[in-house]
Order: structure tokens, then C-alpha cells, then sequence
DNA sequence: TTCGGGTTTTGACTTAAGTCAAAGGGTAAG
DNA sequence: CTTACCCTTTGACTTAAGTCAAAACCCGAA
């Protein structure tokens, strides 16, 4: 039921059964295979989304090819809402494009579009939304502004570490003991997000491995040392 | 006269009278000179910031003295604002900090004040500044996610030629003919808003220099061939 | 099981950019 | 006018990370 997964996605948790129906009735569902595009960059903005199922990621490529992941859009958070609210005063312009390419990173990705144009109408009638909307950007933007600290004031090694740190944070919060993660990405894509290519990720991988602070196993990745972990991805 | 400023704010230029009014009880205005800082960010947060005159820079630290600035701050711009909102629906938190550092970078910088929880209750009962505030961080987040992008896609001297041609778009928009910009920071921030340290942007300079691209005297740079430019900046 | 694709790792090499040290240059204060 | 300080540039060197090429690995389809 479109409406269950309406209510599990932030910016819509205060909304009454109401104005879920209406928002209902808006929403376009689409299927993605792994490594299908979602949209380019290039193209004409229609609304944003709403992963429901599997992953999509954010990213960027150089003239040269080179990839760079900005997010990767796990089960019901949105993407691509920038636009949306760029210029808000005026009226919606046909030229505006995505701000990045998303592609699918996992079969059966499914994922909702809401229109521009319908949402906008909502959101006027609505308060509720817009300050979840707002605090929503606040936590993208902080996310950003680590994302530029990593990348700018610490080398891959230290990025690597602290990327496991977070993994580990997210999958088991508030439990002790000997941890673990598991990726749910390539090491490709990992590479991509962590600002380097896969060549760099495999050696920071192997010499923190080398000072027995992890265990690679393929996708899984074991933490040995955290206390040495933590001083080294600082 | 506070409000004559508050309205020049994008975030407040709907404003009416009356709500204009209420705001100016609860700004506290403060002056800097060059250097000083405005805040650490390892302060607990009051609230968030405007320029009224000077510069400001927002930037972070790495655990060798390494800096990187996320953000040049000119008159009615806001900054700080991003802790405001995260957890908007929970009390506000004695707990919250500053993300990054701030720090004036000309003398007779006076900034306004915006406390924190005053403010919240504004919000709450207006819902046309919440518009506002979605549309202004959706810039900065395209703002954050283009600062990505050259930061992790391109080379120094591509950046530095990227800067060059916004910086003269910003200065005279639309306007043909021989180029020039002038620089309000000093190369060394330059260096640290373009990710890199003042060696390297000097040599990047000469580069683009040497092919005869632009003319650097000082703080001055003369745009010479537009076209190389931009070809150089992709 | 084997084949063939992609992914990951390894090794040898190159290069962009950082470090360190010193020399210029501009400017404000004495 | 001179000093002192900071900002900027230059040169010589080091290094982290990228490139290129090949091998190893993994896994699904035939």
C-alpha cells in the first residue's frame, strides 16, 4: 500500500490519513534494475523521489570519466528535492535539471516520483511539511559539510577508517563487543564515495589491516582494534 | 537601523511591519575586527548569524593545522543556521555546537545575532519564512554539492580558473568585454576555500598566466582569453 | 563443471600536489 | 626612512595517490 511507505518517510510522518490520500494520488512508482539510470544530470527536472526498496546512488563524473558518489539513498529517505525549492517565489521553470545522475545500485530497486508542480500545490497548504522539509535539508547539509571536511582535511586512509566507524554506528548503535560491518556496496562504488578509485581503497584497506585494526572478508569487515581504529581516522 | 538591514536578508524579506518589529527586539548585534573569531566550533550554539558589512570566512580545521574554508559569508547573508533545524520537533538542546569555526576576515565586520530559541517561535508561527529558509538551503546544498564536485573531479588549476570565471560572472553579470576581478580575500584563504595551500594556487596562477589566459597583478586578475578559460575550467 | 563477465588486488611507474626553506614584496608603525 | 611583519612567490624535494597493466578472484549462466 503506497500510503504505509508514504508514513515511514520523515518528511511525510506528520501528514493525516487526508492529506496521505491526496498525496497518493500524485505519486508515479517505477522498478529499477542494478545499474539502470534514474535520471542524468542532463535532464529536464520532474519531481523528486523516494527510495522505497533497495539502493540508488547520487554521483557526479569528471570530463575524463572519473565517477564521484555524493549519497547513497537508502529505503524511504528522498532525493533530488533541491530543485524543487531553488527560486521558490516564482514559478516553476521548465529548464531546471536534476543537480546530479542517479542510478540504481541493487535489483528491484523501487522507488516513487513525486511531480514538481503537484507537490508544490501541497506543500503552499501545508506547514508541517515545509519545517520537516527544512530540517531535513539541515541534516543533508551537515552531512555535506563532513562529507568536504573528509575529503579536504584527511587522507583516504583516515576516510576509510572513518567510514567503517560510522558503518559499525549505524548497524549496532549502542552495542559493545567485537563489531563488524558489512557492505552493501562494490568496493568500486565505495571507492567512488570515499573520493579515490578502487586501486587506493584496497591499499588503505590492506595497510590497516596490516596494523590489525580490521579484517576484510570480501564484503565483511571485521573490527579488531576500535580504539586504534578511532585514532587512526582522525 | 536594525530593520532597514533585517529586510536586505533573503530569509526575512517577506516580512511584514509587525513581524519585522518583533525581530529586531531579539537581535543582538556584534563588531570584529579582522581575525577575530565569531565562533569555535566547539562552542555551544546560541543561534545563527547575518553579515551586515566586512567578510566573513566559515571554515574547518584538520588535526595538523590544515585549513579548509566551506563558505565566504558577504553582507546579508546568513550562516549558521544548519543546527537550528536538525531534530526541529524535539526541545532545543543545551548540547548543540557550532559545525565549523568563524572568523572575520575585515576589520569593522558587524554580524547580527539571531538567538536560537526566539527565533524557533517566530518560525513556528510563520510559515512564509520556513518557505524562505527551504529555498536558501536548498542553494547552499547546490552550492555544498558544486564545491564537491570541483573539490573531488577536478585539478587545482581547473579550479582556480572555475573560481576566476564565477567570480567575474558574479561581478559584472552579462556585461561583455575585457574581464577583470579583484579579490576581497587574501591568496592564502584562497588557497583554503579552493582545498589546497598558497604554494600551489600561486603556481596554478602563473600556469594560466603563462597561457596567457589571464594577468595577475596583486589581488587583481585580468581576464585575457575567456574562452581558453572556460575550456580550461571543465 | 566450465566459461566469461565483472570485481578486486597487486605490482611497477608517474605525477600532481604538498613540504620545507628562503627570498621578495608591500605596508603600517615607529 | 627604516624596521618589522605578513603575504606571496620561487626553488628543490618528498610523498600520497593516481595510472596502467596484469593476475587473481568470484559468481552466475550455460
Amino acid at each position: 500500500m503506497i500510503s504505509d511507505y508514504l508514513k515511514k518517510v520523515y518528511i511525510f510522518s506528520g501528514l493525516n490519513d487526508d492529506e496521505l490520500e491526496r498525496l497518493t494520488k500524485i505519486v508515479r512508482q517505477k522498478t529499477y534494475n542494478k545499474g539502470d539510470i534514474i535520471f542524468f544530470d542532463t535532464e529536464p527536472y520532474l519531481g523528486f523521489y523516494i527510495t522505497i526498496t533497495g539502493l540508488t546512488k547520487i554521483y557526479k563524473i569528471s570530463k575524463d570519466g572519473r565517477e564521484h558518489i555524493l549519497h547513497l539513498i537508502s529505503p524511504f529517505n528522498t532525493f533530488a528535492e533541491v530543485p524543487l525549492f531553488e527560486n521558490f517565489g516564482e514559478e516553476f521553470e521548465e529548464s531546471y535539471r536534476y543537480p546530479a545522475n542517479a542510478m540504481a545500485l541493487e535489483d528491484d530497486t523501487r522507488v516513487m516520483l513525486i511531480p514538481a508542480r503537484q507537490f508544490r500545490e501541497l506543500l503552499e497548504s501545508d506547514t508541517k511539511i515545509c519545517i520537516k522539509m527544512v530540517s531535513g535539508f539541515a541534516k543533508r547539509l551537515r552531512h555535506l559539510n563532513h562529507h568536504i571536511e573528509e575529503l579536504t582535511l584527511k587522507d583516504v586512509t583516515k576516510r576509510v577508517a572513518g567510514f567503517i566507524l560510522t558503518e559499525n554506528k549505524k548497524a549496532k548503535p549502542g552495542q559493545k563487543g567485537l563489531a563488524a560491518i558489512t557492505l552493501n556496496i562494490s568496493k568500486n562504488d565505495l571507492a567512488a564515495y570515499l573520493g579515490t578509485i578502487p586501486e587506493t581503497l584496497s591499499r588503505s584497506l590492506k595497510k590497516l589491516q596490516d596494523e590489525e585494526m580490521i579484517n576484510v572478508e570480501g564484503k565483511n569487515i571485521e573490527i579488531t582494534d576500535i580504539e586504534g581504529l578511532k585514532e587512526a581516522a582522525v
